[in-house]
DNA sequence: CGGTCATGTGACCGGGTGGTCATGGGCGTG
DNA sequence: CACGCCCATGACCACCCGGTCACATGACCG
């Protein structure tokens, strides 16, 4: 957590500085990011750094929680419009095309959302992961118990093993895509979006089977 | 490329330096795992191993290529097996079914594998990339270019475009299972022989549904 | 004005890093 | 024996790291 100074800060320091720390740990992933790069590129004293948290973990947890918020913040739209007019795994499917168009367009984030998934420190991943999980399991689980509702999951569902399958296994296809020798094979990128639409529905399907009811 | 003097020496001091470095480079990744551990692990002076390789870099790729030699030699009954009797898709199944077998049994392995695909530098993950892709490659390569031939795969399937989204995703997909949060829903380790080959068919169809031949 | 407090700063610290190299031992050969 | 070669060794180097801290700055207030 950051300190209370940090909050105090001038909107446009906090902002130098976060996005100096997402260029770094986004580029280079956190345990070979430096922080004197990071204090040098914002324009702001090594010491200050530390006055705004409590070493570099907390500086990280707190990136990877900004930029989840940020990611979050870009697909409401689709979290908030699931009312049940359309199947749940359509919804699904245009939510992760919202959030491939915003990687291509954020590359800041998208750095700092490969690193954190990236991340082998168990101890690390585990300082971060709590709030980043926190945040997208808040988005999503409305829509999957919504689903179970409206009977597009099925009745007996197991949600949370749902929700846990798409938080690893969705950063990895929207990162992949950014990998060198597979944007052309997946072709999630730079496609006509019926194309696209339909080559995401090929991969979520299965990821779905065991949670979509039975029969035709 | 080791040096000259690395061929010259006793298989058990060469084992005891690669089993060092698998060790930490496996649980620490590149840029963290460090050669003092190494040597000190694998009771060597540090001098010795710049007397083996020509640096870090050098010492990593060696060891993510021997990794996947390892990898590799372990899959070869079911790379050479496949003759046309049985279908590609299902071939392909039995394959990455060793391959899970062989990680549950091997962590050194496993370790190597997750820091070789996790790696964010793309110096180093190009610097990796060759020795290990060529080796999958040469293995996997056959198997596709044998199954268009006896029709399992469509006779205009892009091989190459096939190859590469087996290598970049099949690892993650073999390594997920030992992600915590995420054994459970995949379902692929420590289950009934059956429902695992179910549950890898079902994750390996809509990667192939691309390259089999349209139409039932 | 003096005092207090929040904040900014960069020299500095201990420690770990990848990498070097002078030294010396072991061994085959003339 | 003496020579030369191969190789093992660990003290040593320059560098960079995350983190600390004594001090400077300046705003606010009695």
């Amino acid at each position: 957590m950051p300190t209370s100074t940090w909050t105090r800060l001038s909107p446009a320091r906090r902002e130098r500085v976060l996005v100096a720390a997402m260029d770094e740990f986004g580029t280079h992933g956190y345990s070979t990011g430096s922080l004197n790069v990071i204090a040098r590129e914002a324009g702001v004293a090594k010491g200050s750094l530390f006055q705004y948290f409590e070493g570099k973990l907390d500086l990280f947890a707190y990136v990877a929680e900004q930029t989840s918020l940020r990611v979050h913040a870009a697909m409401r739209p689709w979290l908030d419009g699931y009312d049940g007019s359309t199947e749940f795994s359509r919804h699904l499917a245009g939510a992760l095309e919202a959030w491939l168009d915003y990687f291509a367009s954020h590359p800041l984030e998208r750095g700092v959302t490969a690193a954190t998934n990236m991340e082998l420190d168990p101890a690390v991943r585990n300082a971060v992961r709590v709030p980043v999980q926190d945040i997208y399991l808040a988005g999503l689980r409305p829509l999957a118990e919504r689903a179970v509702e409206t009977g597009d999951l099925r009745e007996d569902a197991d949600v949370d093993a749902l929700l846990s399958l798409l938080l690893v296994l969705l950063p990895h296809l929207a990162l992949a895509v950014h990998t060198p020798g597979l944007e052309g094979p997946v072709r999630l990128v730079g496609e006509h979006p019926e194309v696209r639409r339909a080559n995401i529905a090929r991969l979520l399907g299965p990821l779905l089977a065991d949670f979509v009811p039975k029969g035709p």
